[in-house]
RNA sequence: GUCCCCGUCGUCCAGAGGCCUAGGACGUGGCCCUUUCAAGGCUAAAACACGGGUUCGAAUCCCGUCGGGGACGCCA
């Protein structure tokens, strides 16, 4: 089994064809077959190597490496579109030769014109096969002569063409409906349905596995299949991923590309995981699995033959569940760029720096969606407490406790010496409960709400001792308790 | 307009003629846990688009209607 991947790159990689390249991915892997990327760059204006790199770097990112393909190489190459012009100028000799295809002189203009005059008459837009019957030598003239021609592909009148589609079941189109498709464009670029039936063919993908809005190309591309004596691979056609409106997912809907979901703090194998869930199931009412066991279950035939709305309350939840089942020092990693930008981190990591966020982050990251998050629950270490909630009842006793207690010096660095404390200053103030706790937080981060105490006080312990670490400078405990002491006195 | 595809809770799926009093998940409500906000646990409400057939029996098969989407490019 040979399955492709085959991206333009036009922009950013869209959630939408992502999940048409896990779909491929999962299959090859689950069947033990190949997964191939190639590039349709065709589009000569609005194809760019920037986008390809971007493109490359989300599959990537994902997880979704391929066996063949750009970059990688392998026996069917190149993988790029722009450079297999000679197979496909071969071909398009081959056609004309045999009668098949034929040169159409038709300008641009012209055939907008039809185009418009069939629509306004509620006639389907299609054709009209101006230049079907010019003979060879004729063509040949004219193109001696200087005339742009594209070559069009001489479409059977009045057949059925029908295919089963592996998702979908039997298809069937009438040729009627289909005009003379372009196959080689006037600057002599192939278009789409005529490359991707000659690469498909020479790369040997037994399954194309590609959105819905494919499936009427998949007549043409079969009539060429057909007009060459090839033999069409499988096809399945996947349903589109809708916003919430039920039109397709676009910018208006919010994030829409991968690179976005990425950079608002959503992990891979979130993002892996729930596309995959859209329009398929793993079965036996489970959902959170690892890439390799989705590889394991997946079947096409169990794929749902309706669009699926994408629903960003889902993912993050599956991006808590991997939240918690992310190892520390990769979620210090990941964390890392979000807390810069939040000022949180300054400068150049120390090693001590990078354990110290790997010691909090993960207590912190079980009650986060997303990563950016992360910088919120983390505010309350960085945050100086000053001038803040001087009205809180119990606050300049809670305070002056604080500051007697920790004078000595002593180092919150873990949950019980912080219990130990709140209960020596609960037996100075007489306070207890919320009562208690809550003046606590105002007096050493700054705020009535956060993330849990325990988890936060040794947190700015531990912050307050890395000096030149590459974090934000912190006041110890002691420090935030003294202030607040002092201020409440005056 | 023509052709093609699709139609189960708000959303994503399970369901392939009797196992359905339609199951799970997200979200929503309630309760519990809790020093706050969360997270977590438990729980509740919530759907077979409609109309005809076929059949002893239909969410499941057929037809029609309605609704949604796609395609009709020298874009892919």
């Amino acid at each position: 089994m040979r399955v492709r991947f085959a991206p333009s790159p036009t922009g950013h990689l869209h959630v939408g064809n992502a999940r048409t390249a896990l779909f491929n991915w999962l299959l090859a892997r689950g069947q033990g077959g190949t997964f191939i990327l190639r590039i349709e760059d065709t589009d000569v204006e609005r194809s760019t190597r920037e986008s390809e790199q971007a493109i490359l770097d989300d599959l990537r990112w994902m997880g979704l490496q391929w066996d063949e393909g750009v970059e990688v190489g392998g026996d069917f190459g190149p993988y790029r579109q722009t450079e297999r012009l000679q197979a496909y100028a071969e071909h398009a000799e081959r056609l004309i030769a045999e009668g098949k295809g034929y040169f159409c002189f038709c300008s641009a203009e012209t055939l907008d014109a039809q185009r418009k005059a069939q629509l306004a008459a509620s006639q389907p837009p299609k054709y009209a096969g101006t230049c079907r019957n010019i003979s060879t030598a004729d063509a040949a003239a004219r193109r001696a002569g200087g005339e742009r021609a594209v070559i069009r592909l001489r479409v059977p009148e009045g057949r059925e063409v029908a295919f089963t589609d592996v998702v979908r079941g039997l298809v069937t189109f009438n040729t009627e409906v289909i005009g003379d498709p372009v196959l080689v464009r006037s600057d002599g670029i192939p278009a789409y349905n005529f490359a991707v039936v000659i690469d498909d063919e020479q790369m040997k993908v037994t399954h194309v596995i590609r959105g819905e809005d494919h499936i009427s190309n998949t007549p043409r591309q079969i009539l060429l299949y057909e007009a060459f004596g090839y033999t069409p691979p499988a096809f399945a056609h996947l349903s589109l991923v809708m916003g919430p409106d039920h039109a397709p997912l676009s910018k208006r809907h919010g994030a829409t590309s991968v690179r976005e979901f990425r950079e608002k703090g959503y992990l891979p194998e979130a993002l892996v995981n729930y596309l995959a869930l859209i329009g398929w199931s793993p079965g036996q009412n489970e959902e959170l699995l690892p890439a390799s066991e989705l590889a394991r279950r997946f079947r096409l035939e169990n794929v749902a033959h309706s669009a699926g709305v994408f629903d960003e309350d889902k993912l993050a939840w599956a991006n808590r569940h991997y939240l918690k089942l992310c190892d520390p020092a990769r979620l210090a990693e990941l964390a890392e760029p979000h807390l810069r930008t939040r000022k949180q981190i300054v400068g150049p990591l120390s090693a001590e720096a990078r354990t110290w966020l790997a010691i909090v982050l993960p207590g912190m990251a079980a009650s986060v969606d997303r990563l950016p998050q992360l910088a919120d629950r983390l505010e309350a270490v960085f945050r100086t407490p000053e001038g803040t909630l001087e009205n809180e009842p119990g606050l300049p006793e809670v305070a002056a406790a604080l500051a007697q207690e920790l004078q000595g010096g002593l180092r919150l660095l873990d949950k019980d010496t912080f219990r130990s404390l709140a209960g020596r200053v609960k037996d100075r103030t007489g306070l207890k409960g919320k009562g208690l706790f809550h003046p606590i937080r105002v007096v050493l981060t700054g705020a009535a709400e956060g993330p849990e105490l325990d988890l936060i006080v040794p947190a700015i312990d531990r912050a307050a001792d890395l000096r030149e670490s590459g974090l934000a400078p912190v006041a110890s405990c002691q420090e935030r308790a003294e202030a607040a002491a002092h201020r409440l006195r005056t």
